[in-house]
DNA sequence: GTCTATAAGCCGATAGAC
DNA sequence: GTCTATCGGCTTATAGAC
């Protein structure tokens, strides 16, 4: 794969995940990426056959799949799981914030490209969820349901956002990212019921 | 306004509602819409003046603007006020799946419709937010940050969905509303910090 | 590998008939 | 109030020149 070439799939990536991420997929036009990538309009289908494979190539090339791997193949007790998992997550949406927004979307929809997502995030939300049996087996976490205690820790990880929308309601200034995750963390162990000086430890 | 108009403004309403929650804005089109109202395609321009008019309609539609107008105007403790918000937004979430859809997509995105939405739901973020701090004040809540405690809260609440992408990792079946609302209700506040003793009076 | 030109179709909106 | 027909513009994708 020669320089030039890396180089022209690479500003198109980039300037779609910019794009998809801010007006979404139908919202936005493979002539838009094209022009904010500074790239002729051909060289879409080109390269990667088309705007649904380019969504797709998103993905393969910025989702942290080795990174997903290396903390899904760690063997940790529910509770430094959970906490491993929300310090990755919220560095992930921190260092790849239009990732996030990309997948947000896709949730919220029933879209067409849902399976995309899905082959890459799923191991994520499987490996929370046996944490989170597991933790409740052990007595560490308590909660009745599992399914609205997944999705109510789910939607207070992910839906973080530094969203134009909520922004005119924020009154702090933007903080470090171990105060977020603290922050994050100190909420999600709560609401699964952990006891407190328990937590502290380890 | 005789039967008859009401009755296509009513069945343009329902089918925008029902065909932007699942494709989103952009990807739905005005002929779509009419297809599924079984309406000729030149009546969304002559009842709303246009698409973007027809989506800011659908939130004075069915937007329960009343409702959120009596719970505010309740002078409650923060601890009684949560739980309230907790159950209304969660009702409504049932009652209206596809409005809440549509206002989690223009919260991810960076939408020009943006307005519209705040319009309707920024009075419920204000008040939240007031009674977080209120609640700190008081020491019924215990929390660091507002900004990230809000966030966490709110994501909690809205981010539940009985979501095709999350499916097929639920393992219970749907339960009554009440279940649900006791669930998120002990998930919030417990992140926010509340003493459980205190929280089960009331 | 990159370009232009163009195909073929859908988009939202509306003029004008009824 | 409802319809058809149509406009101008934009869409994705590609054939063919270089």
């Amino acid at each position: 794969m020669c320089p030039e070439e890396t180089d022209v799939k690479l500003r198109i990536l980039l300037a779609a995940r910019k794009l998809f991420a801010r007006q979404g997929y139908d919202g936005t036009s493979v002539r838009q990426i094209c022009e904010e990538a500074k790239v002729n309009v051909a060289l879409v289908s080109y390269h990667f056959g088309g705007k649904e494979n380019l969504f797709s190539a998103l993905f393969d090339a910025f989702f942290p799949g080795q990174r997903v791997q290396e903390v899904l193949e760690q063997k940790l007790t529910p509770l430094a799981g959970i906490k491993l998992v929300v310090r990755e997550i919220t560095l992930t949406r921190l260092r790849e914030p239009e990732l996030i927004s990309l997948l947000q979307q896709e949730i919220v929809f029933q879209s067409p490209r849902i399976d995309i997502i899905r082959k890459h995030a799923f191991p994520v939300w499987t490996y929370v969820r046996d944490l989170l049996l597991e933790g409740r087996e052990q007595g560490v976490f308590r909660f009745r349901s599992i399914d609205h205690t997944f999705m109510s820790m789910t939607g207070a990880i992910l839906f973080h956002k530094k969203s134009d929308y909520f922004r005119p309601l924020f009154t702090e200034e933007q903080q470090d990212s171990e105060s977020l995750i603290a922050d994050i963390t100190e909420f999600v162990l709560r609401g699964l019921g952990v006891d407190p000086t328990a937590s502290a430890e380890e």
